[in-house]
DNA sequence: ATTAATTTTTAGATTAGTCTAAAAATTTAA
DNA sequence: TTAAATTTTTAGACTAATCTAAAAATTAAT
């Protein structure tokens, strides 16, 4: 029986997934040090104990990428945090902008028996209140074809299905702007110097985005 | 702003008020050791830091006492733990021999948030599933009087409120044997050499009942 | 293609929590 | 009330995770 990760272990296992989601290649000591609030020096110590551990594939100056059982750690605890951010918003109420902190701790309870429980007892959910795809038992996840809502022309329209980021201050933004997932959304017109944005959302008219924000938003084709 | 207390902290804490609740005497530093599985020359160390904190009363070779902030901070924990429990057991139908452990881990999450929204979800629950009263938000506890079941005589009856113990052997067994909460006991006859008693479980006939297990069991007064 | 800038790693320290072994204080008992 | 047993504390060392400062490797730029 393997030992079972540390906190800090799943920490970085979890930034190098994030980070090396977007694009497909290594992930730096930089990037990772940046994503993880800590200085290179520590990260290059870590890095070398969960290579030994063989939870991620590493060349010295070339980054690292996860290795299978990396890739399986790091799901569990993506399954984790998503399936408590849902209980936190469906049955206690929180807001969508207020549940990451607190997933951030409860995504490291270590009780596969209680993960299962609560994947039930919510309705074994497929995304999270961010629209996120959640993870299911054994690490399968339910991608649907998604695209930024920057990366759409004029006429083109969709369903808002997720936000790429969890900081506050965009939720709460989008909360007040009346953005949430589901909603039915068209393009109307694209600036094409700073590719801001006119849009028209479902019934409650048109407001106009900045590509900072229209860069964060996911939309689903709507068939 | 004080620093939060570490997961270690915390576990020397909630071990000090649980020892120590029982007879009114400071907690040694062996007990310590034991009740935490560390070694007294650990425990002697970490002392020192508690009390420094101001969070126990320390005299060298004289065992410790919590002060006023840090049995706030025991009841603190107590409440999450007892109030996890009862989610796990009410909301995810786990049997109340297996919700120790989890709720172990759960007592640690930091968010005052959570914890009251999670109690008021819960319906502001008085007891957790084995009978221990849940402190409020202001560190208040509902003690209704109760007796052990091992200082009971013949003829004296009540109802089975409580387990001394979260031992999942013990809270097996009485799940076997038919104990619950809330069920009405009478004692039929007391044995003067082992302490055994014949019971009678409401209408589930008479059962007998070792000393070991009749000094586990609360019963509070049938009025 | 050297040099400059950047990134990454190594070296050496630090802190929290733990341990073993031994010394000191307290309690128990003859 | 002195000796024996027990408890508690100190001393010194170890591990995990972190840091700063400096060296080494890689990448970018003139």
């Amino acid at each position: 029986m393997e030992k079972a990760l540390s906190l800090t272990e799943e920490n970085y296992i979890k930034a190098i997934f994030q980070i090396g989601t977007t694009p497909e290649s290594n992930v730096s000591t930089n990037a990772l040090a940046d994503s993880l609030q800590t200085k290179p020096a520590t990260v290059s110590d870590m890095i070398k104990k969960l290579s030994y551990k063989k939870l991620i594939f590493y060349e010295k100056y070339k980054g690292v990428t996860l290795s299978e059982s990396g890739l399986k750690e790091a799901l569990k605890i993506i399954r984790k945090h998503r399936l408590w951010e849902v209980f936190l918003v469906n049955h206690l109420n929180f807001k969508w902008d207020q549940v990451h902190e607190i997933a951030e701790q409860l995504e490291h309870i270590k009780s596969p028996e209680l993960v299962n429980r609560l994947d039930d007892f919510l309705g074994n959910p497929t995304i999270d209140p961010h629209g996120d795809p959640i993870p299911d038992a054994n690490g399968q996840v339910q991608l649907g074809s998604s695209k930024l809502l920057s990366e759409m022309t004029s006429h083109e329209n969709g369903i808002i299905v997720g936000v790429k980021n969890e900081d506050p201050l965009l939720l709460q933004h989008l909360d007040k702007i009346n953005i949430r997932l589901g909603l039915y959304i068209e393009v109307k017109e694209v600036n094409g110097f700073d590719q801001s944005m006119q849009v028209k959302l479902a019934d409650l008219g048109t407001l106009f985005l900045s590509e900072k924000i229209t860069s964060q938003i996911l939309i689903a084709k709507n068939l």
